[in-house]
DNA sequence: ATGAAAGCGCTAACAG
DNA sequence: CTGTTAGCGCTTTCAT
C-alpha cells in the first residue's frame, strides 16, 4: 500500500501537489499533473478513505435500518438503497434492529462513530426526541418518524380504499380486512383506508375487523375463526401480502376455492405474489423507486443541496393476478 | 463531541493515560482510572472510531457479497451474519454484486480503502488470481473459491442423491432433474447426486435433466416442455426451492396434480416453501448456522486465533411437507 | 504509573 | 502554480 508521500516521491511534488490532482481542487499545472497521475498508475496507489475521513469528517457511508431483511418486503428495498448509494459513491452498511429501540440506537451511535454520513431508517420504535440531537441527516423510510424528517413513503390510506373498492367492484358482498399491527402507520392508515371504504355499507361491521400483525401463521388462524364465524366472507382485503398468504392457507384449510367462494387482494407487491397459488392480486408499492429516493434525498442532504421537496409520497398500482374474481 | 484531549484534561491526566484505560491496556493506577471514567461519563465521551481506523489499520467492519439480496436464499444467510458480525463487535456492509466479476472487484477495492477487516464471500466468478493479493481474510460462502480460502457451505452432493432417494422410496418410477447453472457448484454437485442414483435405473434417460438456471420462470418454461414430452415423469428433484416453485407452476398449468400426480423435493429450505401451495418439501441447509460459522471462521482469522478447522460443510435435512407423497 | 511526542495518511490554509 | 505545515483523534513507544 503505497500512499500519498510516495507518490510524491515518485512524481517529485509535494504531498499538496498530489491531493490536487487526487481531489480535482486548486490549481496545478498539465505537466505537473500528467507526472502525479503517471507516479498514482505506477505506484497503483489508491487514497487511504480512512485517513481522508478522519480529516473530512464524514465516512462516504450510509447506514441503513431495516426491523429484519428476512422479512421479504425488505430485501427488494435494500437492493435499491444499496444500488443507489453506491452509484452515488457510498458504501452501506446494513442494520437489523428488530423494532427494538434499543438495538436501533445502538447501531446508530456505532455508526456515528464511524462518521457515517447519514441514515435510512424503517422504524415505529425511534422518535423525534431519540434523533434530536444527530448530526447527520437522516430519512424514514416507510413509515415516518416525525414532521421535520423527509419521508419517503406509500398513500396508503388511498391504496387501502382503492384495494377494497376494487373487491366491491368484483361483486364481493361482505368484505373482511386482515390488519396489521397497531401503531405501525401503514397498518392503521390501510385500516383507515378499508374503513372509509366499507363503514356504511349494510353487511359492515366491526368483527369483520381481525389482526394478523404482518404475520403468517398469525392471519392463518385468525382468518380460518373468522371464516368459520362468517362463511359468508367473500373477500378479504389483507394489510399486506405476507397476511394475503395467511389468507390463502386459511381459506386453503377450509376448503375454500379462491378466487372462486373468496376474493383476496394484499398491499405491497412483494414478488412472493407470483409464487404463491393462486398469484395474488395485490397494491404495489413502487419498492425499487422508494428505495432510490430515499436515498437520493439523504444524499442531497448529506451533500448540502437544496430539497426540493421534503416528503414523498409514492401511489401504489393495482396488480390483477390470480386471487381474485375479475369483473 | 468531545475526543479524548478533552476528557484528558477533564481527569487532569495525559491523553496516553485516557487510552490506557479506554483500551484497558497497561499500568494505570485505580484512583486515576476512576477519574478517568468519571470524566469519560460526565462528557458522554466516545472513541472516534476512524481514527483508531486510522492508526490500527482496521475498521472493524466486514464485508458481505453476494449475488442478489432480492434472490430469497440471501437474506436469510445475510440475517445470520449480520447478527454475528455485530454480536462479536463488527459491522456489516452489504455488497450485491449481481455475479459481475467487476463489480466484485471493485467493492473489494473500495473496502479496502476502507480498512475492512475481511470478506465473506458467495461467488462463482471470483477466482484465486482475483484475491492473491488481498491483505485481509475472506471466506468462501456456499461455493468454494480455492482450496486456500476457508470455505463454509453444504454438502451438495449427499443432499441431493438423499433428495433423489426419497423420491424413488415414495414410489416414483421416473423422475427428473431440474438443474442450475452450470460452473456454480452447488448446481453441479447436486447435478451429480441426482445422476449417480439414477444412472444405472431403467428408466433413466439423459433428457430428464434440463436447465432451469435457479430461475422460476424459466424453469416454468422447460418443465412445462419436459412434462408435455414425458407426461409419465411422476417426480422431479428440483436444484433448488426457487426452481421448485417453477415446476409447481408448470405442474399447475398443465392441470397435474401434486403431489397425487408428481411429487416435488426442492432444495435449500428457505422460508419461501411454507408459502406456496402445496408447501414444497425440501433438503434444508441450516442457513443460519452457515452464515453464522462463516463470520466466526472470518473474525478468527482477523483476530489471528488458529481455525480449529479451515472448512466445513455442513449436512442438509429432509423436510417433507406437502410437494411429495408419503411413503 | 504516567506523560511527551511521534505518526497513521490525508486535506487545507497559508506562503511564496 | 507549488510547497510547508498544522492538524483530524487516536495509539504506542520511550522516557521518567
Amino acid at each position: 500500500m503505497s500512499t500519498i508521500r510516495d507518490v510524491a516521491k515518485v512524481a517529485e511534488v509535494s504531498v499538496a501537489t498530489v491531493s490536487r490532482v487526487l481531489n480535482n481542487k486548486g490549481y496545478v499545472n498539465e505537466d505537473t499533473r500528467k507526472r502525479v497521475e503517471a507516479a498514482i498508475e505506477s505506484l497503483n496507489y489508491k487514497p487511504n478513505a480512512v485517513a481522508r475521513s478522519l480529516f473530512k469528517k464524514q465516512s462516504k457511508m450510509i447506514g441503513l435500518i431495516v426491523p429484519d431483511i428476512t422479512n421479504p418486503f425488505f430485501p427488494q428495498l435494500a437492493r435499491a438503497v444499496e444500488d443507489v448509494t453506491n452509484q452515488l459513491g457510498y458504501t452501506l452498511v446494513l442494520c437489523n434492529s428488530d423494532e427494538d429501540i434499543i438495538k436501533e440506537q445502538k447501531y446508530i451511535e456505532a455508526l456515528n462513530q464511524k462518521y457515517v454520513d447519514g441514515f435510512i431508517v424503517v422504524t415505529s420504535t425511534l422518535k423525534a426526541e431519540h434523533i434530536k440531537d444527530l448530526k447527520v441527516p437522516i430519512v424514514a423510510l416507510d413509515r415516518p418518524i416525525n414532521s421535520d424528517t423527509p419521508t419517503v413513503s406509500v398513500n396508503n390510506y388511498d391504496g387501502a380504499r382503492n384495494a377494497t373498492k376494487y373487491l366491491i367492484d368484483a361483486g364481493c358482498q361482505k368484505i373482511a380486512h386482515v390488519r396489521g399491527p397497531h401503531n405501525v402507520l401503514p397498518a392503521d392508515e390501510r385500516y383507515r383506508g378499508y374503513l372509509d371504504e366499507v363503514k356504511d355499507l349494510i353487511w359492515y361491521r366491526p368483527e369483520l375487523i381481525i389482526n394478523g400483525n404482518f404475520n403468517i401463521n398469525k392471519t392463518k388462524e385468525v382468518t380460518k375463526k373468522l371464516l368459520t364465524v362468517h362463511p359468508d366472507i367473500d373477500g378479504i382485503f389483507a394489510g399486506n401480502d405476507l397476511m394475503a398468504v395467511g389468507v390463502i392457507k386459511a381459506a386453503e384449510e377450509l376448503g375454500i376455492r379462491i378466487p372462486e367462494q373468496l376474493s383476496i387482494i394484499g398491499f405491497d407487491g412483494i414478488t412472493l405474489c407470483e409464487t404463491t397459488s393462486p398469484e395474488l392480486t395485490t397494491m404495489a408499492q413502487p419498492i425499487y423507486n422508494i428505495g432510490s429516493k430515499a436515498v437520493q434525498i439523504l444524499v442531497d442532504l448529506i451533500e448540502n443541496r437544496q430539497l426540493e421537496q421534503k416528503n414523498y409520497s409514492f401511489s401504489v398500482d393495482l396488480i390483477e393476478r390470480q386471487s381474485t374474481r375479475s369483473r
